[in-house]
This record gives C-alpha cells, sequence and structure tokens, in this order.
DNA sequence: GCCAACGTTGGC
DNA sequence: GCCAACGTTGGC
C-alpha cells in the first residue's frame, strides 16, 4: 500500500510536567534519530497513529512555541505499541486510569529523516489558507509554484480545521505542496503575520457557550480511524527500552485530557469530538 | 501570560 | 443523551 501521510506536534521549548522536561525540537529529533511518540493522550490522536505503517511519512512540527510550524520530514519506522510511558507513575504522561492487561494508550516509532530546508512557518499556511477563503484563489507570487491546487490543499489541511489535534493526517498532494514550499522557499520577504489585529477576535464575548457553532468541515477526512481491532501487545522494548535516553528526556507530545472514550472495550468508531461542535 | 477554541466530564 | 461547567491546547 502506498505510504500514507500525517504531521505530528512536538514541542520544542522547554515545559516542565512534574518535574521533568517535555521538550523536544527538531535539535533533539535529529539527535536521537529515532523517538518512540510517547504520550499522546488523546484518543482521536491514538486512533490516528494505530492506523500508521512502517514508511508512512511524517511532517515533524513545532507547536506551542514562539515560531509555530514544520521543521522536518520523518517516517513511521515501528507501528503501534502500547504506551508504556502511561504506566510509570513519575512519567509527565502517567495515566493511573490504564494498566497494563488493557493498553489505552499507543505511541509508533518515528524516525528523522530530513529538516525542512525551508522552516514552514504556521503564518505562512494560515496566510494562504486565509487568502482562499471562499473559492480557489491563485498563490501570492512568492509561492507562485504551488498553483491554485496548492491553495486549495492549504486550505483544507487539519492544521487549519482541526488545530488542536496532535497527530493528523495529511493528504498525499497536499504532503506534495508543503515539500516543495519547504525545498523552494520564496516567503521571506512576505508579510505573513495577520498584522496587529487581533484576528482571533470574535464578536460579542460570551463566556460559555460558544461551542454552539458548527465547524463541521474537515473532519470528514479524519474518517477511517476507528481502529476497534485491539494492536496487540508488543513489546516496547525492541529497540531501545524504558529507562533509556530517548524516554528519560521526555518529548513534548500532547499532554493528557481524554480518558473515558473506551473504558471497557475499545472506543466505538472515529469518536473525534464526542460531542463538541455539532 | 492571556485567552479563544474546543475536548472531556458529570449532573440530570 | 443533552449540555453546562471545567480543563487543556496552543497561537499570539
Amino acid at each position: 500500500m502506498a505510504p500514507k501521510h500525517w504531521l505530528m506536534k512536538a514541542e520544542p521549548d522547554s515545559r516542565i510536567v512534574k518535574g521533568k522536561d517535555v521538550k523536544f525540537s527538531v535539535d533533539d529529533f535529529a539527535t536521537v534519530s529515532t523517538t518512540a511518540w510517547e504520550g499522546v493522550r488523546n484518543a482521536e490522536a491514538r486512533n490516528i497513529m494505530k492506523s500508521m505503517h512502517v514508511g508512512d511519512k511524517v511532517l515533524f512540527y513545532h507547536s506551542n512555541c514562539k515560531n509555530p510550524g514544520i521543521a522536518a520530514f520523518a517516517e513511521v519506522s515501528k507501528e503501534a505499541y502500547p504506551d508504556y510511558t502511561a504506566w510509570d507513575p513519575d512519567h509527565p504522561y502517567y495515566d493511573a486510569k490504564t494498566d497494563k492487561a488493557n493498553p489505552k494508550w499507543y505511541m509508533v516509532d518515528v524516525t528523522f529523516r530530513s529538516r525542512a530546508k525551508h522552516f514552514i512557518p504556521l503564518s505562512l499556511i494560515k496566510h494562504l489558507a486565509s487568502l482562499s477563503s471562499s473559492s480557489v484563489s491563485d498563490p501570492p507570487d512568492e509561492v507562485d509554484y504551488i498553483g491554485k491546487e496548492g491553495m486549495k490543499a492549504i486550505k483544507e489541511m487539519a492544521l487549519i480545521n482541526r488545530g488542536r489535534l496532535s497527530v493528523q493526517p495529511v493528504e498525499e498532494t497536499t504532503w506534495a505542496v508543503l515539500e516543495m514550499l519547504a525545498e523552494r522557499g520564496g516567503w521571506d520577504d512576505m508579510n505573513t503575520k495577520p498584522s496587529k489585529r487581533n484576528t482571533r477576535k470574535v464578536p460579542a464575548k460570551k463566556p460559555q457557550t460558544q461551542k454552539t457553532k458548527g465547524k463541521s468541515s474537515a473532519k470528514e477526512d479524519l474518517e477511517a480511524f476507528q481502529d476497534e481491532s485491539n494492536v496487540e501487545q508488543i513489546d516496547a522494548g525492541e529497540d531501545y527500552e524504558p529507562g533509556h535516553a530517548t524516554i528519560g528526556k521526555t518529548r513534548g507530545r500532547k499532554r493528557k485530557a481524554e480518558t473515558a472514550v473506551d473504558a471497557s472495550s475499545e472506543e466505538p468508531p472515529a469518536r473525534r469530538s464526542t460531542r463538541a461542535r455539532n
């Protein structure tokens, strides 16, 4: 089967959780070469990882930092196996509600391939996405090489529409566009920042209740991640065992959140938002 | 550090 | 099974 494409977020800046630094930057990644993507504690992201195969392509994304964006290219090097860090009480992402007899959290191994020659800032991606708000538009001159199709592909990225998903699918054409951007660059003199005014502004603010809006959009593509079928227990220590540097350092995967979801059995199909938006 | 967006929990 | 309250993500 042709390799699929994904985007995975890590935090390049230091952040201490339970006394441990969860930072994992592109430099850290290049140094260790292969890392166990532990710490994902969101059911949808976990299910997506379970659907990955060796050889699938991964975009390594810098999140929760000054300049978020795509920093490197990587590849899945080991399919999903139980995330043993969930059972370690001292680990930043320990989850008391899961046990070895019935693993709840999984991780894959990801191997570094190359740095993006031109770091692709989220601000550029968002800027391009905003240019074609309604109809499909031509790209700015600086990145005209991505074409209209490239603009469309970017606009449909989960990164734009599902901002909080830490592990997300990337369409093949979108991958090609991003690869091209990383290779050619050209936007350095472009103003991709939203400019002064606060883009996130929303009219009347109403503390709660906002969840009502319907953004139904791009979650359709996320279908097919239900999985069910339990990846059977695979021993976690094949390439490096717990306690090894890779783990000691911990990366900045997603934090906790989530739970419930499966409880007794494996989750129901594609549960993304449970409820939330409608 | 703020806070909007949105995912999760728990009462009913 | 709905939905308000709460907690987290992550851009800015």
